[in-house]
DNA sequence: AAGAAAAAAGACAGCGCTGTCAATTCGGTT
DNA sequence: AACCGAATTGACAGCGCTGTCTTTTTTCTT
C-alpha cells in the first residue's frame, strides 16, 4: 500500500480529473479569489484522488522566485562550541516561521573575514533565487555584506542591528527592560540595596543594560547609589574585583546585578570566598544565559535572549511582504534560576 | 560601478552574443564534451561579459531535480545544548562538501518521536526534488524513517548506521581501531600495564571500543589482564569507583584506557583525591570529546567521531551518483592532550 | 425579460533551461 | 575532387506552473 506512482500527477492531471482548466486548479492551490465553492470542492478531491501536489521547480520559475529563505550567520573559523548553541536557536526559530508558511531554510554561515563573502553571497542569493534573507549579529552590522544583500533587491532582515539604515526590516531586543525586569523581581523578593557591575562600554548592548538597570531602580521606588555601581570589563576576573568591593562596603547591597554572565560569575565565586551563602546572604544575576550559567552552583539567574522567537518573527517579516521600515522588539526572557532569593533581614 | 543589471543574462543573451546555438551554451556551461575549443572560448567570454549564470529554477525544472541536498538529523525537544556542537559540525562538513559542488544544503530536524513524521519527510524530499539525503545518526537507524526515505527513489546516504540495509550507502567511522591506536599511543609512551574501563555493553559502539583496545594491546606485544579491566555503565560516578578499584591493585596499571569521557573524568577526579599527579604518575584516556573533556584538568587525550568529514564525504558519495552497495569508514581523531605522559619507570 | 455589470473560468504564452534528434561541418581517404 | 564517418552544432519540443487577457456564465437592474 500507499506504493509511490511512478509519474507524480500534474496540474494537468488535476484540471483533466476535474475537468476544469489548468488555471482553475492553480486558483485552488494558490488559495485565489473567484472559484466557485462547487468547483473549489471538485478540484480538491481530484487533487486528493491524485495525491497532487505542486512542483515546487516548476513554481519558481514560473514565479521568478524560490520558496528558499537565507539564514546568513558568522562561520567561527573552528566552529568552536560556545556559538553552536546559539546558531542552532537561530535556525530553530527561522525553521519554525519556514515549516509553518511552506518555505524552506538554506543556511549560509559565512566568513566576513575572508576576502569576496559579500560576492559570493550575492551569487548565492541571486543563483537560488532566494525569496528573503535574513541576517545574524554580527553579520547584521557589517555593512559591507548589508550593502552586498542590499544590491540583490531581495527583501531581508536584520536581527538585533547595531546601526539603523535607510528602509530597513529589524528584530531586536530589549536589553533595558530585561534588565529593568530583574530589578522588579529582587525588588519582589524584598531587596533595596542592589548593586551592578557594568562592562566594557563600548557595546552598546551593555550600556543599554545599565540604563535598563537605573530604569528598573526608579520604577519601584529605589534610589541610585553610585557606590554601588562598580565598573568590570565583562571578564569573569573583573567580576570577582568587583564583587571584592561591593561586598566590603559598610552599607552592602544584598543583591548584585552584573552586565554579563562571566562577570556574574565572578561575583558569585568571590563571593563564596568571602563566606556568604547565596542565595541567602546575596542574590547575584548576570546577562546572556551562556552555558557556564547553569553550571555554576548556585545555578545564575540571567536573561537569555530569544533569539529562536528573533529568527521566527525576523522570517515571518519576509513572508509578510510588506516594504518599507519595520522595526519589532521580541522581549529578552529572564530565566529565574537559584542565584536569587528573598532579601536577607 | 558593479551595478546590477535590471534583468539578468538569460542563457537566449549570451548564445546571441556568441553567435551560437542556446544549446550550445549549455553544453558549455555544463562542460559537456564536443565542443570546439574555440567556440567554447567565445562563449565563455559571451557569458563573462554578460555576467550569465544559469537559473536554478529554469535548470531544476528541465533536469527534474533540484540542487539541494537534504541533511535529516534528530531534532532535540528543547534544542538543548549538548547535540548543538554535533549538529553544527555535520552541518559544516555538509556544507563543505555542497559549496565544493555548486549544491546547497536544505536541513531538516526531525522530530521522530512524532508521528507522521516519515511522511512529513517524504513531503519535503519529494516536493523540493532534493537530490540527496544525509540521514545522520540516531535517525541512520529508525528503519521507520530509512524507509520512507528509499520510498521517494531519492538517493540517500546514512551516517553510522547500525544495521546494514540491501543496497546502501553508509560513511561509519572506526571505534575500534581508534580506541587501538589509543593503546599504541600509550604504549609508545613506555606503558606496559594499561587498564580498561568499559561501557554499557549494550551499545554497540561501547563494545567495539573494547575490542579494539585488546586490538591493540596484542598489537603492542601486551597481555590482557582481566584484573585489568573493570567495568562501569558510562557514568561519572562509575568511573570514579572504576578508579578506586585499578588505583588500588598491587599491581596497579600506569594508564587508563577508558570508552567514554565521562567516566574517564570520573577517573580523573578520584586519582587526583588519592593523590595522583597526572600525567606523571598516571595516563588517562577517554573517548567521544566531549565539551568536558577540554574543561578538567589535566585537559583529557581522547577520540573525537570525525562529523564534520563524515558528512562531507557523505554529500560527496551521494554527488558521485554511482549506485549500489558502498561502505567508507572515515578514521576517528585523536586529541592528544594533556592528561597522557610518558610511563613512570 | 432584456441588458449591463460582476464573477468565474479558460486559453495561451511564456519562465530559462535541458534532452533528443536532425543538420552541418570537419578531417581524412581514395 | 568526391566521399565517408566522426565531430560539432543547431532546432525545437518539452519541464509544470503562473500571469495576462479573453470568453463565458451568473447576478443584478429596470
Amino acid at each position: 500500500m500507499g506504493q509511490q506512482t511512478i509519474t507524480r500527477a500534474t496540474i494537468f492531471d488535476v484540471a483533466q480529473r476535474a475537468s476544469v482548466s489548468i488555471k482553475t486548479v492553480s486558483r485552488v492551490v494558490n488559495r485565489e479569489p473567484n472559484v466557485r465553492e462547487r468547483t473549489r470542492a471538485k478540484v480538491e478531491q481530484a487533487i486528493a484522488e491524485l495525491q497532487y501536489r505542486p512542483d515546487s521547480s516548476a513554481r519558481n520559475l514560473a514565479r521568478q522566485k524560490s520558496h528558499l529563505i537565507g539564514l546568513v550567520y558568522d562561520d567561527p573559523a573552528a566552529y568552536e562550541l560556545p556559538s553552536s548553541g546559539y546558531i542552532i536557536r537561530l535556525q530553530q526559530g527561522a525553521l519554525r516561521a519556514c515549516r509553518a508558511s511552506m518555505h524552506e531554510l538554506l543556511i549560509h554561515p559565512c566568513n566576513f573575514r575572508e576576502r569576496g563573502v559579500g560576492s559570493a553571497l550575492k551569487s548565492v542569493i541571486e543563483d537560488a533565487r532566494l525569496a528573503g534573507i535574513v541576517l545574524a549579529p554580527p553579520l547584521s552590522n557589517m555593512m559591507r555584506l548589508v550593502r552586498a544583500v542590499q544590491e540583490t533587491g531581495t527583501p531581508f532582515v536584520r536581527i538585533s542591528p547595531g546601526q539603523k539604515i535607510r528602509n530597513h526590516m529589524c528584530i531586536a531586543t530589549n536589553d533595558a527592560e530585561a534588565t529593568a525586569e530583574i530589578v522588579d523581581h529582587l525588588a519582589q523578593l524584598g531587596h533595596r540595596k542592589i548593586g551592578f557591575v557594568t562592562g566594557d562600554e563600548t557595546h552598546a548592548a551593555v550600556s543599554n543594560r545599565y540604563e535598563g538597570f537605573q530604569k528598573g531602580l526608579v520604577r519601584n521606588g529605589l534610589r541610585l547609589s553610585a557606590k554601588r555601581v562598580v565598573s568590570g570589563n565583562n571578564s569573569f576576573e573583573s567580576g570577582e574585583r568587583a564583587a571584592a568591593k561591593l561586598l566590603t562596603l559598610a552599607d552592602r547591597p544584598t543583591a548584585v546585578v552584573c552586565a554579563n554572565d562571566d562577570m556574574a560569575a565572578g561575583v558569585v565565586r568571590q563571593a563564596k570566598k568571602l563566606g556568604f551563602n547565596l542565595p541567602d546572604d546575596l542574590s547575584v544575576t548576570g546577562f546572556d544565559d551562556v552555558v557556564l550559567a547553569r553550571q555554576i552552583l548556585p545555578t545564575l539567574t540571567t536573561v537569555r535572549q530569544p533569539l529562536s522567537r528573533m529568527a521566527e518573527r525576523a522570517v515571518e517579516m519576509l513572508l509578510k511582504g510588506k516594504t518599507g521600515s519595520q522595526h519589532e522588539v521580541v522581549p529578552a526572557e529572564m530565566q529565574l534560576r537559584d542565584s536569587t532569593g528573598p532579601a536577607p533581614n
